[in-house]
DNA sequence: CGAAGCCTTGATGCGCCTCAACGTACGTGG
DNA sequence: CCACGTACGTTGAGGCGCATCAAGGCTTCG
């Protein structure tokens, strides 16, 4: 394991504020490791052991149901924490996280979480600001996937997915990580073969342009129209 | 507005474990006030200018989106907080919150939550349990609008409430305050015929009895079969 | 170069929404 | 206290959105 600088955690939201010999002994307690794409970092029902920040990469956060269903609660980016089962008073994982590709991350056992919190005010409250969005998060989605029907929800999932990561290229905006047509599905409860024929009439219509695990969008506007129409417009 | 007595709130989750005194300063900055049914105690997007305890009824939380639909997020029960914007770093209501029956409720105006959380470290943690044990609700009842059908979603709903907030009788465990089809269907994502229809033939079977705005289970055990049963088995 | 994983596209069916009409309980005011 | 209006509930008929079933094509990688 290499040596860990202050730099590295300094500009990510959680710890900001905090002063750099803090952070130095911060990362003093932690243990970077690298995750190969499709490695599980935590299983949904394990023992909350540690928590995590992601340094590069992006991971998916999966949440499995006892007939094996799965859904993707959400991507996490790096800067962001994961596996905050103790900001939830959990003691065990709420879901499996997978590395959507290779993948770097910090983790602390998570018996050094009371500590931190106590000891760094701001990235206590930082953490519940975090937990409070996602709270928000998940009760949006709910009430989408009650009211909306699927073409909405896929022209929302993937607006989101570019918006919020995609980068520019020549075409337009690539999401970027690899993506599959279930996995879009899994984000918003429908099946791979409903994306397939969405993503082929849109492309018909230069709204997207896709190939295997890839998704560019290639006409924002006309996909957030898509997205807030409802049917009977 | 009548004295407040520190037994109101020594026996409710968020304030236990702190001293009598310290509950009779509290109490002195709340007001207290009665709602009678259907009253819209505060809306979506409004200011977040209070904070709630309920001490007697049953409140709806109710998310509406833009175009007019509104779903159920959840139902508060007495001896919760709820319209509490502060803890999750909202300075307006993500909902509106209506009286299902006539309750009464304590508020504190909203800028006192900062010294409340600072100086009762007890009552933080018991809030940010709450506000993580409602992301995980969310969480599950994305999942679940993702992955089951109309009659698993409404047959869990309804176990939940009688287990929840439901009294016993001679009939069988009857939900304890009045809920509409509509209601019903706003918490499942379906429409009211359709709950309606199911009612009907819950109560063919002897699962469940019902007339205007009143439900009892008078079969739990069939409902959780419904409930926990997908479509091929 | 083969196998596995991912994607596409058709055909079919059904769960549930939508539209429609009517019945029934409640509470409010004359 | 009854009459009426309003809110709530029931039940049928019809159709559509999307899951499901099925089969084959295309990448990618060992």
């Amino acid at each position: 394991m290499s040596l860990l600088d202050a730099s590295l955690i300094a500009d990510v939201p959680p710890f900001r504020g905090i002063e750099r010999q803090n952070l130095v002994e911060l990362l003093s307690k932690a243990r970077s490791e690298r995750y190969e794409m499709g490695r599980t970092i935590f299983r949904q029902g394990e023992e909350a052991h540690s928590f995590f920040l992601l340094l590069d990469g992006h991971i998916r956060v999966v949440r499995v149901t006892p007939d094996g269903d799965q859904m993707i609660a959400r991507y996490i980016s790096s800067g962001e924490l994961f596996g905050i089962a103790q900001a939830l008073s959990l003691d065990s994982y709420p879901a499996n996280a997978v590395a959507a590709v290779d993948c770097i991350a910090l983790s602390w056992p998570g018996s050094y979480w009371q500590t931190i919190t106590d000891r760094y005010p701001t990235f206590a409250t930082n953490t519940y600001k975090t937990v409070g969005a996602r709270l928000q998060e998940a009760q949006n989605k709910m009430v989408e996937m009650a009211t909306e029907r699927v073409e909405q929800r896929v022209a929302k999932a993937i607006s989101k997915l570019a918006n919020q990561t995609g980068q520019k290229t020549d075409d337009g905006i690539l999401i970027s990580f690899p993506i599959s047509r279930q996995d879009i599905s899994e984000m918003t409860g429908t099946t791979l073969h409903t994306v397939s024929r969405l993503l082929s009439a849109w492309e018909n219509k230069g709204i997207v342009k896709s190939s295997r695990k890839k998704i560019t969008v290639t006409d924002s506007h006309q996909l957030a129209v898509l997205a807030s129409r409802d049917l009977h417009n």
